[in-house]
DNA sequence: GCTTTTGTACACGACAGACGTACAATGATG
DNA sequence: CATCATTGTACGTCTGTCGTGTACAAAAGC
């Protein structure tokens, strides 16, 4: 256990020109290799000045990503020992409300990609790919 | 030509607590409905201030939605005429950025969704029906 | 022509985001 | 044990954006 997965600038992709704030970007990123596994529980993230180094940015921002995770279970964060993954219940609680948000959001994300030029066929592609990914994810 | 299909709250739906600002909710709501085929040219956007007593809002915020989609070529707006829908060519000059992007938002969007407890065959059903509707929409 | 309707322009207040600086707690090192 | 580097935290500041209020301009209806 313990070690660095996240190579920074590797796997985060931040684009500076997103309405979304880039701290959301930064944790929605790490939320998704947390989800994937990539990150396991014992693994411990880069200090935030490294991060913020790899991603020129400030590392007050990496440090509140941090902040919105531990929050939301994932991270043990300790001052002088840095941000450890968390063994994290993954309790399937669905609400209606986060499954009718996400199919909407989703159709706005689809909708919004299609506009911007890309084909249907290839955004069918992807979408059948984490379906797929999902499947395997459930019951192997 | 000229039919009123947006029905407001009924396809809108706003979130007051989410990050995204309102009249970016709004434009993604109704760009939705633009690509899906909902709205087709020829029809008129209710007017600025009618949308936002339904909604709840101010009507600039409306007026800043139609903005945004005026400026994407989406509707032809004029003061005293009403908001009309365009024909806009829907052309499919793919970026490779914008399907990397596509694709990364996507499994982060999935991602966020797993944690707040959605089950992973519930989400695979969501992204599969999507898929489908574009399999339809493009070679019938 | 006058009134109503409809989008526009612009200023204002509030808030959040990103950064800069100083600090506190942990751990390594001698 | 003392010291120091490392790491996250706290807080102030500034800029930009968001939502709104108010006044205006153009088109349509009577």
């Amino acid at each position: 256990m313990g070690e660095q997965v996240v190579d920074s600038a590797d796997t985060i992709r931040i684009d500076l020109d997103s309405p979304t704030p880039l701290y959301r970007q930064i944790g929605d990123a790490i939320r998704a290799l947390l989800v994937a596994g990539n990150l396991v529980p014992g693994d411990v993230l880069p200090p935030v000045r490294r991060l913020a180094i790899d991603l020129g940015l400030h590392f007050n921002t990496v440090a509140e990503a941090y902040r919105m995770l531990a929050l939301e279970g994932w991270l043990d964060l300790r001052r002088g020992r840095g941000a450890e993954v968390l063994e994290r219940p993954v309790r399937t609680t669905a609400a209606h409300d986060v499954e009718t948000k996400f199919a909407q959001r989703l159709r706005e994300h689809v909708a919004a990609t299609r506009a911007a030029g890309l084909s249907p066929a290839t955004i069918a592609q992807h979408l059948r790919r984490i379906a797929e990914g999902l499947d395997l994810c459930q019951s192997p």
